[in-house]
DNA sequence: ATTATCTATAGATCTATAGATAATGC
DNA sequence: ATTATCTATAGATCTATAGATAATGC
């Protein structure tokens, strides 16, 4: 299947994919996607009309992506510590596959917090219930006197600030300190082992 | 010392500062700087030539800011332990009273990651030394076997993920879940307690 | 006939400057 | 005289649409 076999359609989407994760909306315009996808700028309006449906597409999906992740939580591990490990490490995994995600999603809150109002409805189910079966299996360690006390909010917020980071500020200081790919793999590498290493160290006794 | 007492030319830096931290550079015009300086747009460019330079000026100082604090460890706690709680707590508080500094870097700096090399050789000299003064304090608890073993990198970047994570959130969350300013200083302040433990715990055999 | 694509352009900004006028310093 | 401030506008984008033409489906 080449590039010409999918629609037009799909492939100015996936251009204003990579152009709005790479710059962000203000400064991608629709000339670039069009001239990405490889049609005329018109076209762009054509099937999506806005800038600001377009982005709102992708911006939704990459939410959901984000979304879907954190809830896969694979509970696999018969000890409750794997188990934490195996969540964190999940999703700073999920995260270098996606190295992208984090600042755009970040830029683009910070620059318009209304579009995560309008998402906010449709993804409220799913994370109450994630919440609330971390919150269980937190209580019942915590009685067992097996670990030490933490809410399941603080553990997540923890989890995700740790993980997080490393992605906000790699690009940044690659580009700062001129690091490889390689430097970087490395030093990710390095730091999901340090942050596994600190929750479990906030939990343990 | 009434406002019209401030020269033109500070008041429309101060307009600007205000403005770019809010909305940021690309979102912020120099006419919405004049008007809020109370001039007309032209002075703007008058006094600073171009936005450019003007938001060059409120960045650098702005890094500046950040750099100082980083670097104003107290290291007046006897204990270890303490030396390291208080450290992440200034910062914390750092952050709390500038707490539209971490949306504005990031996001600036994930746009623009050029602003940070041209401003990287002028912070480079100070950084070093807190590095190796940590180190050096580091290596000497671990080696008296009163810490389990970190890098000073690590160290540092765990307490910076840590902290700085809630402020780049807050103001998204907030709007979300439509939380008062009380909610979120409640917030803030139960983090800060739990952020320390988290480092603490880290450090602890 | 309908749908996809293009050319051309109106209309909205926004930055930066030119040139006029007002205010200030010597 | 020099510096500060204003009015007006050129020039650069950029979004979105109108209207023409080409491609496709029945």
């Amino acid at each position: 299947m080449k590039a010409d076999d999918k629609t037009m359609e799909y492939q100015i989407l996936e251009a204003a994919e990579r152009l709005f994760l790479e710059q962000g909306y203000t400064k991608t315009t629709t000339g670039q996607i069009a001239k990405l996808a490889g049609c005329n700028q018109a076209l762009v309006h054509y099937y999506y009309r806005t800038k600001d449906n377009l982005f709102d597409r992708v911006f939704e999906e990459k939410i959901r992506l984000i979304a879907a992740n954190i809830l896969a939580v694979d509970s696999s591990g018969t000890l409750f510590e794997d188990k934490i490990a195996k969540m964190a490490g999940m999703h700073f995994d999920f995260l270098k596959e996606n190295p992208k995600l984090p600042p755009f999603i970040f830029s683009e809150l910070v620059s318009n917090p209304e579009r995560l109002r309008s998402l906010a409805g449709k993804l409220q189910q799913y994370p109450k219930s994630i919440f609330m079966q971390l919150e269980a299996l937190l209580k019942q360690e915590i009685e067992k006197g097996a670990i030490r006390p933490i809410s399941s909010v603080d553990l997540i917020f923890t989890i995700l600030s740790l993980n997080v980071a490393p992605f906000l500020t790699m690009p940044v200081l690659q580009k700062a300190m001129g690091l490889s790919d390689a430097d970087v793999r490395e030093m990710l590498e390095h730091r999901k082992e340090e942050i596994i290493e600190t929750i479990l160290a906030r939990l343990r006794k």
